[in-house]
DNA sequence: CAAATAAGCGTAGTTAATACGCAAACTTAG
DNA sequence: CTAAGTTTGCGTATTAACTACGCTTATTTG
């Protein structure tokens, strides 16, 4: 029994804009679900790892270019339209809120969408979103997550904010950056945001090397 | 592009013998790679869900019935004596040790291993294990994993023991007895352990009732 | 009956986590 | 140029979670 099989991708950015998670979609070119927002994907047809052919297709797709990726699960697609047998596999991308350029020779659609609030989808794409999140915030216990979706330069705020959308709860403010200052990889530099309403926030970074040094050591997700 | 599907078990049983955790093997009837210990499993021929294609394999390889299965997640095969494109599906199964029966009819052989100890696999089959075995410690985090891989009725000591072949890590007994106690899914049973030589045990049961109440708001996992 | 083994109860100290109060710095509205 | 609004940023006090041990008790085996 031979399978066709599809990738499909849920690409994640923190939009510092407005303090909220984003997934992008586009609006579907070929039947069925002409029209509809979708996740972007599409049939794998090049013998090469799926995680090489959903970076494909995303770059083809949306413009983006390989980021962050990472495997959420296989699904036996269980649509009765298709006759064929069919399966996906689906992977979650972080990416940079700045470094998304829409490929500028597409013909479709592509839209950023805050995450509670993805409109309906077709498939069991809302699923596939709802798991990838999901996947997501397990992974932020594990790994550093923000490293892949914050600026390089951030005020404590931002960090608090995108912590706050990725768990969809209020964090302290203070015990918040209490917590910041103790990580060995997070680094303020000298440097003061500008243009804000406010008074201005110091600056930070992530250290990559502090982070393999002893990021292992430390709680990885806020209080 | 066309593919063949295959589904790989990794089931893993704790044995309350020598408080290990185990993985079962079969010997492989066909080539590739035959009379070798592998991963139970098998192509996905059937237009079934792949779990449910998994837990028939399982019972026609292995006379294992359904027990506790989940997916880990899905491997694009890089074998190169395999011409065809070729993809497969891992899940991992929870086992009560004594509920194993093997199937009388079957032919080839299978076998339990202690979980560091496998023997030397083919394909990338030992990566699977690895990341079945990663995917049950994360899973013991979030869910009642000793729920299915204990007896019904147990010594604490026999859940520590548990922990400790999960993780691979020591535990106080003391401050694990007092972490059990505060659970309130955990039931003491007016019943002794008997023919031990020792001091015997009393026997403990885990209560689904209790768990589906408070258990999220507890923590799941021993220090 | 002594040795071995694990059960089982305890206490003390340390760190992690929660819950707040409030002053300081900056922008904008009037 | 002052008041209001907003966020930064440093603090303290309290509680709950976690760690690290000491020691007694019940049973089987030699």
């Amino acid at each position: 029994m031979l399978f066709k099989l599809a990738v499909d991708c849920i690409i994640l950015a923190y939009d510092p804009g407005d303090n909220q998670l984003k997934v992008l979609l586009v609006q579907r070119e070929n039947e069925p679900a002409k029209g509809q927002w979708a996740l972007p994907g599409g049939f794998v047809d090049e013998p090469e790892d799926f995680a090489v052919t959903a970076a494909r297709k995303l770059r083809q797709e949306t413009g983006v270019t390989v980021p962050y990726l990472e495997q959420v699960r296989a699904y036996a697609l269980t649509d009765p339209t298709v006759g064929q047998r069919l399966a996906s596999v689906s992977y979650y991308a972080l990416l940079e809120w700045a470094h998304y350029a829409p490929a500028a020779d597409r013909t479709h659609l592509a839209q950023w969408f805050a995450l509670p609030h993805v409109p309906a989808l077709p498939f069991d794409h809302a699923r596939k979103v709802q798991d990838a999140w999901q996947r997501v915030q397990e992974a932020a216990r594990n790994r550093p997550v923000p490293f892949y979706l914050l600026p390089p330069k951030f005020p404590l705020n931002q960090l608090q904010r995108f912590y706050e959308a990725l768990y969809q709860a209020p964090l302290d403010n203070r015990n918040f950056r209490k917590w910041v200052k103790g990580l060995p990889y997070v680094e303020a530099l000298a440097e003061l945001e500008t243009n804000v309403s406010h008074r201005p926030s110091q600056l930070y970074q992530f250290k990559a090397s502090a982070y393999a040094a002893f990021g292992q050591a430390t709680r990885l997700t806020p209080y």
